[in-house]
DNA sequence: CAAAACACGTGACAC
DNA sequence: TGTGTCACGTGTTTT
């Protein structure tokens, strides 16, 4: 519209504005932020910490979870399975590229403090939660907090407080390379 | 650190560098905004197009799929149960006030053939997750899903499925009172 | 004009 | 050494 003579129209409350307008893209911010890591906290495979990666994982576990539903649905119907059994196989698989794609075991642990998060996602394998709770008992590690999914890999996220006095005794890596054992896997973890 | 000379180590490259974190940054923004509006095309409930709301929503959702699969659990278990529908249901209720209790132990298990859903909530007790998660395995209980939280109380919420040819060895009560007393109970559990 | 949501460029920090 | 990501404050647009 026609400004009168003034440009400055959308300038000229740069003195009144800032601190409000501040203020406000500050808590949306943090709203934001707060659902990323809400998100983040319960999508079990997180590959990276990045927001992108953090929202690509949530699509692929949402899909992953559709996924289940269906074949939760066919199961359901499929009582006659018996006949289906001989065709099976046959042209039923050939993904192109989905969740076959063998993703690296993945143990992270970080210490801070009294406190320690560890975060494990691997394939799934008989026995492995039993081990990995005695073990993390066997470090002196209570459980204070602890997500399980077992769906397609075993996914856990746990956060522990010491027990007693090991907080010196052993390392995150220590940790991290104990638990990497007890999983079942030879080498060194990366 | 104290750097004393020179101050623009950090500005000296103010007319090499902007143009390329420029680039960086709006690609980065845009593979944001592309997730989001990925995420936001396979949510089906949108409150809002804003994205915090498409977050929450996509939030919303994931735990209404992981419920449907719950019940998908339950609905394709029940079908083959509905015949023993009859004998259950007698005498359950009789729970007016309790509240007066202290800390009465919570232990409940939901057996529908391959599905069983386990809920304790008792006072905590050191190698308390431990012993009970070896007496599921033991109990050839095969966890998938499980939420453990040992803030105040010890809370455990598991769905499980038969590991083996166990279901029809132990009921749902046998699992129940292994439980009990693998927490430290002595008696019988109500 | 206001309140909220978004896009933008920039400095800082991590690998 | 640089490349990528994040938080920030601000300008611009939408309600």
């Amino acid at each position: 519209m026609g400004n009168v003579g003034e440009k400055k129209n959308k300038i000229r409350k740069v003195e009144g504005q800032p601190s409000k307008n501040l203020m406000a893209e500050r808590r949306r911010r943090k709203r934001l932020n707060d659902r990323l890591s809400m998100l983040r906290s319960i999508v079990p495979k997180i590959s990276k910490m990045d927001r992108t990666s953090i929202l690509g994982d949530a699509i692929d576990y949402m899909k992953e979870l559709l996924e289940k539903i269906h074949t939760l649905r066919e199961d359901d119907n499929v009582k006659d399975e018996i006949k289906d059994i001989k065709f099976v196989g046959n042209f039923k698989e050939l993904k192109p590229n989905e969740a076959l794609v063998k993703k690296p075991p993945k143990f992270e642990v970080e210490r801070r403090n009294e406190d320690t998060r560890i975060e494990i996602c691997c394939s799934a394998k008989p026995g492995l939660l039993l081990s990995t709770v005695s073990t993390l008992e066997a470090l002196g590690l209570d459980v204070q907090q602890c997500v399980i999914s077992c769906f397609s890999d075993f996914s856990l996220q746990a956060s522990c407080s010491e027990a007693r006095e090991h907080r010196t005794i052993l390392s995150g890596e220590d940790v991290k390379q104990t638990l990497f054992k007890t999983a079942g896997f030879g080498g060194r973890c990366l």
